[in-house]
DNA sequence: TAGATTGTTAATCGATTAACAATC
DNA sequence: TAGATTGTTAATCGATTAACAATC
């Protein structure tokens, strides 16, 4: 089961099918079914099936999915049945509006340390965070052990500070740098620009 | 050219192409090819060649693309040769990192308009622009005639506030709330969810 | 010219969906 | 039981890639 032979476009979906379940959970429901998760979505029901049957069988024939027990498996399949401490670079605008967002940590996330080069800014606190230097980064990173972390610095020193965060043993990393970053395959990158985003949905005005 | 047979996912890469071209460019090339554009962003040459072929022939044999031309043909293609107004809903954190980045203008997009519902938020100003009442928003997109929305609210709203939207005449929404907003088919959304993507990261630690 | 690279076709590959037996 | 929905197969659909003639 989960084995590395799932598309990871399939993989791709699976956080929206728990989010989605976490919200049904909190409006009361209790039973879902494959077609009500579709139309919600806008995924067909045949699509929701063959994804989860990729890694068992969570449904029972007339009746759908429990909630709760599809949640606690999806969790488990992604991981993020315990919570992850995340490395963060750059304490501008943008890092700050992350150290203060709540929707990490029910979620499966935490951030852990924050790191940025501006002299004015290492050793204030942000939340119940001291800001390091990026200096510090092999060091902090090894001694927290981090895995993930969020690169929200400007482009031009993202790609050698994406270096530096491989060097230092992080294996994902969350880029809103608005270019791609050249890293190891072992590496995963996920990455977020608004204006990619805009600019696909301009096509169609 | 550029009729409605063009699959999305061709439209949503051609961004990332404009994007690593103004690099290019801002690194002193004139000349590059499918080859090179390729290599930098981890996409097959033939696949760069398909996608532009969509639209037009941009490249000359033996030599590849000039970058200038390329880029002012893809922003003509994606109707970002022009600077689109957009509202911005929620003043929170987030809010205020979108509305100080400097990174929408050069690219073809610039806030408008800013709404937010909390009494002690309506009135002020965030940089130059004054923060409305959302009992505002019909007027004031018809008034400005703003096609383009961020949604940047907490997640318990969103969905009725993607509605009002709508009903302004809104075509396209920048959806920051975690969860899947339901919009007519002719309404883009385009979903920035942190979590979705560090859950999918996850998946391979 | 020789070398390089495009634009395009056809083949391959992979993802989605329709359909249905199994069964709750 | 009758109705509903799963998990899975096979068919369909769509996207990617390899290959190459055209040509700069």
């Amino acid at each position: 089961m989960a084995d590395h032979s799932v598309p990871e476009i399939v993989i791709g979906r699976l956080p929206i099918y728990l989010r989605t379940l976490e919200l049904f959970a909190k409006e009361g429901k209790t039973i879902t079914s494959s077609q009500e998760l579709g139309e919600r979505l806008g995924f067909s029901s045949a699509q929701i099936r063959k994804d989860l049957s990729f890694f068992g069988e969570f449904g029972k024939q007339g009746t759908g999915y429990n909630i709760e027990y599809l949640q606690e498996q999806l969790r488990e399949i992604l991981k993020v049945d315990r919570v992850w401490g995340m490395a963060l670079v750059g304490a501008g605008d943008l890092g700050h509006a992350l150290a203060h967002y709540r929707g990490f940590e029910p979620r499966g996330f935490r951030l852990a340390a924050i790191f940025d080069n501006a002299p004015e800014k290492i050793g204030t606190r942000i939340g119940d965070l001291r800001v390091h230097a990026i200096a510090d980064l092999p060091r902090v990173l090894r001694e927290m052990k981090l895995k993930i972390a969020i690169l929200a610095v400007p482009a031009d020193v993202a790609q050698n500070i994406a270096h530096q965060l491989v060097e230092a043993g992080i294996c994902a990393i969350l880029n809103y740098a608005p270019l791609h970053l050249t890293v190891p395959a072992r590496v995963k990158v996920y990455d977020i620009d608004p204006v990619v985003g805009l600019q696909g949905m301009a096509y169609y005005l």
